[in-house]
Parts: structure tokens; sequence; C-alpha cells
DNA sequence: TATTGTTATACTCTATAACTATA
DNA sequence: TATAGTTATAGAGTATAACAATA
């Protein structure tokens, strides 16, 4: 079809929003206690590295290391994650998942994705094929515009 | 390739939320006063749409009336929009954007889609028609996903 | 001095519940 | 009674600027 980059950009800034929406919002009525997209994020990115500092995981999910700080507040104060001094270099700190909020990453995780799964699964496999490409070629552009 | 709907509903939790943090970031640094997603949305469905109630574009951005009533304040008090109560039926409200508001979602739309289309324009020609076909793919799948 | 993180401050987004005005 | 919208209330997300502690 032979799509222009301007082509591109319009229909993901219109379509985006949207998909995101459904996301936030299933997240947030997640029975049992919601959680929000930067937090599941957070908790995400805790979840797969070795006791991560609070700047490594501010650049990951992409905001700003105050803003990390106040989502750790909220996630330390509901017992989700434990944060503690770095052994060694007294200014950093080491983030880590408590078995609650492994659980609540799992669970958020897993009703989120039915949710989704649910509405592919009507797909021609086609499509979903396409889908799932699309997102592989817009992880790889995306990747390094995390950065402040 | 034959993906599953789960691996396609996997795909999209992780990469929708960073294409969206991308679009958050540039939307809300734009030169001349910064401007909201939801903001943004809803100039965009008014510029669109004749006169709307305030219900109309709460359904169609996907937020509740209360949300919408307070993102409509901001419009009005930055004079983007305008809220006039409805001829005929003195409970509604009839929306509509300033010239201002035009000029400012023009600019917003445009400094975006450069963001945006500046990342795609390296892509070959085949990854930039797999991102327009999801995206119509999505756009169908989550149209009646804002009801609430 | 440079790095890591928190606090202060100020917005916006978002929802539910309660209310007002109109039909 | 039902509908359209606002207000009250509460909590999270977000940023910039200023600060404290450690290296």
């Amino acid at each position: 079809m032979e799509y222009s980059a301007d082509e591109c950009a319009r229909e993901v800034l219109e379509v985006v929003p949207v998909v995101m929406r459904g996301i936030r919002t299933e997240l947030r009525s997640h029975r049992g206690g919601d959680i929000s997209v930067p937090q599941f994020r957070t908790l995400f990115y805790v979840s797969r590295h070795e006791g991560p500092s609070l700047s490594q995981v501010a650049e990951h999910v992409g905001l700003t290391m105050p803003s990390m700080s106040r989502i750790v507040d909220g996630l330390v104060a509901r017992r989700l994650a434990t944060r503690e001094t770095h052994q060694g270099d007294r200014r950093r700190m080491t983030l880590a998942l408590t078995t609650h909020g492994h659980a609540k990453l799992r669970s958020a995780r897993q009703t989120t994705e039915a949710y989704l799964s649910q509405l592919f699964r009507t797909l021609p496999s086609a499509k979903r094929d396409t889908v799932v490409e699309a997102m592989r070629v817009l992880r790889t552009i995306f990747a390094e515009t995390g950065s402040r």
C-alpha cells in the first residue's frame, strides 16, 4: 500500500490513545485493589531486574526521578515493593517486590491480558499477525525514546 | 506466523504504554503552551462535530461526565473552547472551539505528527504498512470500547 | 563538584457520590 | 421520574525547582 511516514504518524496519534484508555480502565477496575499504569510498569520492570535503583527504573519507565519517587512511595505504602539503601553506595536505593507485589503484578497482567486477548480472539489470524508485527516495529522505534 | 490472541495481548500491553508516553511527552512539551492528551482528544472531537454536548464528547473520548466537565473547564479557562446552553433543551451544553482553539489543535497535531513521522521516516515502507494496517485493526476493535 | 534521591509546589486527570436544573 | 451537567471530595500522576546526603 506504500503508506507515508505522515500517514503512519496520523494513524498512531489517533489510535494509540484509544487503546491506552482500554488498558488503563481494565487495570484500574481490577478486582481486589486496582493499580495504575505507571505502577504496573514499575512493578514489571522491578520484577525483571536485580535490585534496580530509582533512577534506573525512572529511566526505563520514562519518568523523572521525582515522579518515580512518588510512585515508589505508593508501592511501598501498599506493601507491593521495598526500598532499601544500597550497600556500598548509600546514595542509591535498591528496589524489590514483596511477595504480595509479585502476586499483584501476576494477577494484573493476567486479567488485563485476558481482556485484550478476548478482543483479539475473533480476529482472522492474519490480522493478529499484523498487530504483533506492528508492536515489534514500534517497540524498536520507541526503545530509546524513554530517555529524559 | 500465526500468533495467538494471547501473544497479541502481551505485545500490546507492553508496547502501547511506551508509545503513549512518547505522544504525551511531545504534546506536553509543545512550544507556546502545552496541552494534555485528554485536552487534545477533546479539541479533536469538538472540531469534527457540530456543537456537541458534554455527554457526547465524554462518551467518545471515553471519560465520565464529571471528568469531561473538568477538562472543558480548563479549555474554556484557556479560551480554547466555548460552552453555551443549548437552544431548545436548556439542560444541554453546546461546545465549540474558538479561533485560538482551532489554531492550538492544528499546531499540536502538526508538531506531534512531525515527531512521530520523523521516527517512521527511516523505516522500510513494508514496516510502515504493517503499522498502519495494525492501527486500523485496533481502531475497529476498540471503537465500541469507549462506552461507560 | 557530581550524583542520587526526596521535598515543596502546583497542575491535571480521574472516579464516585451528591446535588441542581430542566424536561 | 429521567436526563444533562456541575460540585464535592479524594487520590494518583506529572513536572520544575530547591534541597539533603553521599561520593
